[in-house]
DNA sequence: AATTCCCGCCATATC
DNA sequence: GATATGGCGGGAATT
């Protein structure tokens, strides 16, 4: 239970202090998909959901935007969405791809330049009448705002797959925030427009930096801060295409209080934060059955040994430092694999897939604490 | 000073 | 008319 130890404290740390860490997105969302993240077909409530993970619903709306954009969730009815799990990440991935080539996506390669004229992909408007005016003489914003389904052009769902595209399609694979938003947006944007969009990209980042998508680092001579595109890259090469990179993170542990929702930004969280690791790795594991929460595991044990499996991960306050669920009792990948490949039907898909699957291996390996695998 | 991005007001869409 | 969604950007925390 809630251990008195208070005295996790990381070393020379401050003691009660609001930490904007314990709240972000990208901590919230790897809480939700270790809560979320298994078979049971239960659907999804965003109440649920909210007072599970102990924060307001408004940022249940936007992990699940994103998540949804990537297709490990369906929104099936109102207030309710399925999960669909990481199985789906490939297929989704790929139709992002091709939409995207279908787009322009594509013809902005190395420096500047080229935009890529948003506009959504189908004409997905029940016709709405005339209008086919596609954009008048340049003229931004105003008058259209009154009955236009901007709404879905804003959204945070639309910008994640335009900026995951942004990596599929072409071969650029350090992007930042800016840039993108500079690319997605037309190109004469002034600063407003622009300042908005980045926030919003700095948080769908945030998510898909938590399902470890992409990942954040610097441009080699610029030093500037952009992300990197981890999943597998569109087509499927031979070689060269990086899959995973993991880096220090070692144990994982979901530290940070799950109630916190009245707690404003200044005040200080009358518990101590119990955090020590904070991002949590938690991806490609997606169909696996149990995990346990336990110390240094043996994955020796590969016959099955129900071991007790505390399912339900307890990211409370003061999660045990001990707390380190690892995949276990599936050590065979390859059967693995083949149980839950979904049916493809193109070979392409099949390659991304295994892709996936060698991306799961070295996780798997490298949280099993085996040996500490270093990729490139 | 610059960057990151949480928080929640409040416009819209739906029920 | 109530409730569900979710843009949007101020401004505080971080770097």
């Amino acid at each position: 239970m809630t251990l008195s130890s208070s005295t996790i404290q990381e070393s020379a740390s401050h003691h009660r202090t609001y930490s904007r860490k314990q709240k972000s997105l990208g901590l919230l969302c790897s809480n939700f998909l270790s809560l979320y993240n298994r078979d049971g077909v239960e659907p999804i409530g965003l109440d649920d959901a909210a007072s599970r993970l102990g924060v307001e619903r408004r940022r249940i709306y936007d992990i699940v935007n994103v998540l949804e954009s990537v297709g490990v969730l369906a929104r099936k009815a109102k207030n309710q969405y399925s999960w669909k799990g990481f199985g789906a990440i490939p297929k989704a991935l790929e139709e992002l791809r091709e939409e995207g080539l279908r787009e322009n996506f594509h013809t902005f390669d190395s420096n500047n330049s080229a935009k890529v004229d948003d506009e959504d992909e189908r004409f997905s408007n029940p016709n709405t009448g005339s209008q086919q005016d596609k954009s008048n003489p340049s003229s931004k914003l105003n008058l259209n705002v009154f009955f236009t389904d901007n709404r879905r052009e804003k959204s945070l769902g639309l910008l994640t797959q335009n900026f995951v595209k942004l990596f599929l399609c072409s071969n650029v694979d350090l992007i930042s925030l800016e840039e993108a938003a500079r690319i997605l947006l037309g190109d004469g944007q002034n600063s407003s427009i622009m300042r908005t969009k980045v926030r919003r990209l700095y948080d769908i980042a945030n998510v898909l930096s938590s399902m470890n998508l992409i990942e954040k680092t610097n441009q080699t001579e610029n030093r500037k801060p952009a992300f990197r595109w981890l999943g597998m890259r569109g087509k499927s090469e031979n070689g060269s295409l990086s899959v995973l990179n993991l880096n220090e993170s070692k144990k994982r542990t979901f530290g940070t209080e799950i109630t916190n929702i009245s707690f404003k930004r200044n005040k200080m969280a009358s518990s101590v934060e119990g955090n020590s690791n904070q991002n949590t790795k938690m991806q490609w594991q997606m169909q696996v059955k149990h995990e346990n929460l336990e110390n240094g595991i043996e994955r020796s044990d590969f016959e099955k040994g129900p071991k007790q499996s505390s399912k339900s991960y307890q990211f409370g306050p003061f999660a045990p430092v001990s707390v380190q669920d690892t995949v276990r009792q599936v050590r065979d990948w390859e059967s693995l694999a083949s149980t839950y490949r979904p049916q493809y039907h193109s070979q392409a898909l099949r390659d991304l897939f295994a892709h996936y699957m060698e991306a799961w291996k070295t996780w798997y390996s490298e949280v099993a604490g085996k040996e500490p695998i270093q990729i490139s």
